[in-house]
RNA sequence: GGGCGACUAGCUCAGUUGGUUAGAGCGCUCCCCUCACACGGGAGAGGUCAAAGGUUCAAGUCCUUUGUCGCCCA
């Protein structure tokens, strides 16, 4: 059986044939009446049109390495794919397109641009999922989902009748967030803050009827054209003869009067704050409740409306100069000064958000938030309809939010979405809102209906997603099976836009949770540390990342370096790390595959090297004893496994990831596989064919272990291994569990001494400067007679891999010139005249090497000793404690002696 | 204005309830192209854990204050 196997990694030449294989074998279709518990996850849907960046790439490593770890582990596993339509960003992108054709959408009408989107939908749709398959996603691609499909749009308008029934879904005038680029409605969650640094405009109102005026401070002189009201605080004795009077507003000569209100701030600007209730938020609570007319002086795409007089037509920040400049020359200008402002801009265009007076529909929220706050409130392990939020602090967050929680804007003035539900009469002004078009006006019979014109919210939609992807209001098998989802894995930047408002839905329709827990991963940074964003082209294209380093290099890194709670900053370096790690098993496999073949030639077949029972039970013995490495790397391979199925249940990546890699790397390769090659190719047969079995065992092992990390690597490499003959794949095969028969603590306590004395004769020979290849002697006084016994048993492997002729045992003290070194396990000496020829040792470098660890030493006895001598220390810790430290300082106790001993003889 | 987080080796970051000489990857130094791997092997240097106080037998870890940076909410 020859075997053709590349030096180098090359993902490239594997990736696409798994990829492909996974989805065409339709190996990860769920089944609700398999069985094994349910273990479900949606995706968090992406933008329908976009493609793959690297936020998302996170998001998906750390949903498919759990959700293969489940399904490796035998649970009932789902992870159900699909997409948004993203109503905002989508119509913008194709409003753009149409522009640079030199159409301006409205202008096509709304019929003719839903064609046009869904068209752009039809050729960019498939990308992003296209490339979910690319990097090997394990999806039920049966399932998958988008928002604006007839079956989630039918749920859509279910869910939006019954609110507005219920009454938490009203339509109503009001001050909302407005954003005249994108000509539509924000919701307080789209307005994003910054502070900027602008001016603060001093402007003097005369009093009618007086010589006297009053000075007003705005940072938008732009909107005193709306003016109509001055607002003094009551309680402030500067204004108190002004509250009643009437200021003539200048520029537009408007009378209004001067009202007390306690919203005022006394100690901003003048104390005196003009009032424009038709584009300020504080404004519009003043106006209401002083009766004032509300004069709205814009247009929708941000300028002056006709009601601004003169000032009409033009930009709104043209208009801000073109005021300041005419009340200056009216000398009604006091002082300006410069100020910082917090000012709201649209979170798609970045455009400053116009608060305007408009009429929309609106969802309450309380009620509808205090299940979901009751819900993460009342998280315990265990306890039913209650929701996890991981990383804790994230959970007082959501709490915060949701407790002051303000009523959500729904509608969204574009073509690109659900359409509001909802039909107003021409004749008596019903507003009917249903789920089907109805035919005539329910009140007059009227068939003059027109539909609300706008559309809902995108996030309206997403946050029916766990359970209108699982088949509800029908009870669907899958519904049953599958819902409440087991997890949701997302950014916490979307924690309010979708988390909250899946719970509060969720549990409002369902009656049960739609997720039993919420983990909320970091973001991806740039190495400057800014959130990575492709516009400001500081963005890593995950699917260049994977052709040049492997898709199994990506997500190992990532989940490297996902440790909950912190963001992570990729770097070329990291990336290159996890690729050199896969490339280190691909070459342990090149190894197993080019010795097998030459010990095939002696006459055994593969098949007979394939170690089903191993699973079950211990290593393979030889002549009825495990062998000591075998034994060592099985007990290493249980403790390893249980640290990365600990650290998978509470979603800490980056120890199971670092547990795999210092297991694969550091056990397997770089001790047991050097230390089993003799074996290998033993010429005693049986010897040989327990090493291969074992070695196979724990190689195959150790790929069902990495698979959940580096799906493709494994999964390439498994079907090569005997095991594998005639299996589908490794990701239906078990994951392993990490029993406690494996472990094996003698093993481990002599390995460990192998481990000690090898590595110590090579920091012998390094100092020494022993030349790498040259062989020396080595003579050793073992600390007691196992330590003996365990060399003796393998002085073979000792000297290969320390480059030793010969090993002589000695008793007491080592005496005679040469290296020196002393263990816990024991002393040893390289004998002068073994390294005279190559190198003379300098007394001073091992002096000064002494010296050194002598300190380090005398350091560590020290505090030791004062720690252990002090009586409330010896009265308060636990037991444990004094005892391990005791044992701890009696071992350095005798380094030390001895290290002062060998300083006396230099 | 309110809240949260970060500050640990040259760089990027781990360090779960306070407990024995603080870790990893990369980079750096030295030796080695040894028949799986130079995307490699072997050895090594490098940190008063941002600062100052405090609690404790014991603090990178808990508390207070300060500084720098970042995020969220208003």
């Amino acid at each position: 059986m020859a075997r053709e196997i590349a030096k180098a990694y090359e993902p490239q030449l594997i990736e696409p044939r798994w990829a492909e294989y996974w989805v065409k074998e339709q190996l990860f279709k769920a089944d609700p009446n398999a069985p094994g518990p349910a273990f479900s996850i949606v995706i968090p849907p992406p933008n329908v049109t976009g493609s793959l960046h690297i936020g998302h790439m996170l998001d998906h490593t750390e949903i498919d390495i759990l959700t293969r770890w489940h399904r490796m582990r035998g649970y009932n596993t789902l992870y159900l794919p699909g997409t948004d339509h993203a109503g905002i960003s989508t119509q913008r992108v194709v409003v753009r397109q149409l522009a640079e054709q030199g159409i301006d959408y409205r202008t096509l009408g709304r019929e003719e641009f839903e064609k046009r989107v869904w068209k752009w939908k039809e050729e960019s749709g498939g990308k992003i999922t296209e490339q979910m398959k690319q990097i090997g996603e394990s999806c039920d691609w049966s399932r998958e989902k988008f928002t604006l499909s007839p079956e989630l749009s039918r749920v859509v308008r279910k869910v939006f009748v019954q609110l507005y029934k219920e009454e938490f879904i009203y339509r109503a005038t009001r001050l909302v967030n407005w954003c005249p680029e994108c000509m539509t409605v924000l919701s307080d969650l789209e307005v994003l803050h910054e502070e900027r640094q602008g001016h603060l405009w001093y402007m003097r109102y005369p009093v009618e009827g007086a010589t006297e005026s009053i000075v007003v401070a705005t940072t938008r002189p732009e909107t005193m054209l709306g003016d109509t009201a001055v607002a003094v605080n009551p309680e402030d004795e500067r204004y108190k003869g002004l509250i009643g009077k009437t200021v003539i507003l200048p520029l537009v000569q408007r009378r209004i009067p001067i009202v007390a209100d306690a919203m005022v701030d006394k100690e901003f600007g003048t104390g005196a704050v003009k009032i424009t209730p038709a584009h300020d938020p504080n404004d519009f609570e003043v106006g209401k409740r002083h009766g004032l007319a509300e004069i709205d002086v814009m247009t929708p795409e941000g300028r002056m409306s006709a009601a601004a007089g003169a000032y009409a037509g033009m930009d709104r920040f043209a208009a801000r100069k073109k005021v300041v400049t005419d009340l200056e020359a009216a000398g009604l200008i006091e002082k300006i000064a410069p100020h910082v402002s917090a000012i709201g801009l649209c979170e798609r265009s970045k455009t400053v958000v116009e608060p305007r007076i408009m009429t929309q529909w609106f969802c309450k929220m309380k009620d509808l938030a205090a299940p979901a706050i009751q819900a993460v409130r009342e998280y315990e392990p265990g306890k039913e309809n209650t929701i996890q939020i991981v990383p804790d602090n994230r959970r007082q967050e959501f709490l915060n939010w949701l407790d002051n929680i303000r009523d959500w804007t729904l509608s969204r003035q574009l073509w690109w979405g659900h359409r509001i539900p909802a039909w107003y009469c021409g004749e008596c002004a019903e507003v009917i809102v249903a789920e089907e078009a109805p035919a005539a006006c329910t009140k007059c019979g009227s068939g003059k209906l027109t539909q609300d014109p706008d559309v809902l919210d995108t996030w309206f939609s997403s946050g029916l997603w766990p359970f209108s992807t699982l088949g509800w209001p029908e009870k669907t098998a899958d519904f049953e099976k599958y819902y409440p989802t087991s997890l949701l894995i997302t950014g916490y930047d979307i924690l309010f836009f979708w988390v909250a408002r899946m719970a509060m839905l969720g549990i409002h329709f369902t009656g049960k949770v739609p997720f039993r827990a919420v983990y909320l991963h970091s973001l991806v940074r740039t190495g400057s540390g800014e959130k990575m964003s492709k516009s400001k082209g500081t963005g890593l294209d995950p699917v260049v990342l994977n052709q040049q380093y492997g898709t199994d290099a990506m997500r190992f890194c990532l989940a490297s370096m996902a440790a909950p709670g912190t963001d992570i900053v990729l770097s070329d370096d990291r990336l290159g790390s996890a690729r050199n790690f896969a490339n280190k098993i691909w070459n342990a496999a090149r190894f197993l595959f080019m010795n097998l073949e030459k010990f095939e030639q002696g006459g055994t077949g593969i098949e007979e090297l394939a170690a089903p029972g191993v699973r079950a039970g211990a290593p393979y013995a030889f002549q009825g004893a495990v062998p000591l490495i075998d034994g060592w790397l099985f007990s290493r391979l249980a403790g390893i496994t249980e640290q990365v199925n600990a650290a998978l249940a509470i979603y800490r990546f980056h120890e199971a990831a670092h547990s795999v890699y210092q297991f694969f790397w550091g056990d397997f390769c770089d001790w047991y596989i050097e230390w089993v090659k003799p074996e290998l190719l033993s010429t005693n047969r049986d010897r040989a064919i327990v090493a291969w079995r074992n070695l196979f065992a724990a190689f195959e092992a150790a790929l069902r272990l990495l698979h959940p990390f580096m799906p493709f690597l494994t999964e390439e490499l498994w079907h090569q291994l005997p095991q594998a003959v005639g299996a589908k794949s490794i990701a239906l095969d078990a994951y392993p569990e990490g029993g406690s028969e494996w472990k094996n603590a003698d093993a481990r306590d002599d390995f460990e001494i192998l481990i000690r004395i090898v590595t110590a004769v090579r920091e012998m020979r390094a100092d020494g400067k022993v030349p790498t290849k040259k062989e020396v002697s080595l003579e050793i006084s073992p600390a007691n007679a196992s330590v003996e016994k365990v060399i003796k048993d393998n002085l073979a492997n000792v000297s290969r891999l320390a480059t030793l002729s010969r090993i002589d045992f000695a008793a007491g003290r080592l005496s005679g010139t040469g290296i020196n070194r002393s263990t816990k396990y024991g002393e040893l000496r390289i004998p002068l005249e073994d390294i005279a020829e190559a190198t003379a040792l300098d007394p001073e470098n091992e002096r000064a090497r002494l010296k050194k660890e002598l300190e380090g030493l005398q350091k560590a006895v020290a505090s030791k000793e004062a720690q252990l001598g002090n009586e409330t220390f010896r009265s308060r810790a636990p037991a444990k404690i004094i005892q391990g430290l005791e044992a701890t300082l009696a071992e350095q106790r005798a380094e030390l002696k001895k290290l002062e001993d060998r300083l006396k003889q230099l």
